[in-house]
DNA sequence: AATATGACATGCT
DNA sequence: AAGCATGCCATAT
């Protein structure tokens, strides 16, 4: 919890670059922080999500890191709670790890095109 | 003021 | 493969 409960521009601009992460597709933290206009800031991306997902209800769970790994531990509650939801949105989750090459907002375009690795 | 911590990433070994 | 070093920076101590 941020003492201030105010967000920063950069913070800001963080989420509002988490909202618009399509339904069914999932970005990376430093791709988060890229579009955001604070590239190498992958960490403050989390940040941002710790201290406010909920508050600001944010798909939060469209957020995984850069190898498509869930970023919680194994088996802890929040990393179960991310597979449901990304799950029930059609992301597939196979050993706590989402396969980036179909279901990032960066795609590999012969795959969008053809379906092929 | 100084140091530690963390929903991360990347490069090098 | 798996670990280590470094970059990042807001918060907490």
């Amino acid at each position: 919890m941020t003492t201030s409960a105010l967000l920063s521009a950069r913070q800001q601009k963080m989420l509002s670059a988490i909202r618009v992460i399509p339904k069914g597709r999932v970005a990376s933290y430093g791709q988060i922080a890229y579009r955001a206009g604070f590239p190498g800031c992958a960490r403050q991306v989390g940040q941002v999500l710790r201290d406010c997902s909920e508050e600001h209800s944010i798909p939060w769970h469209r957020v995984v890191r850069a190898n498509g790994k869930l970023a919680f531990l194994d088996a802890s509650e929040a990393f179960l709670e991310q597979c449901r939801r990304l799950k029930k949105e059609g992301v597939e989750v196979i050993h706590g790890r989402v396969p980036m090459k179909y279901f990032s907002v960066v795609l590999d375009l012969d795959a969008e095109l053809w379906g092929m690795p």
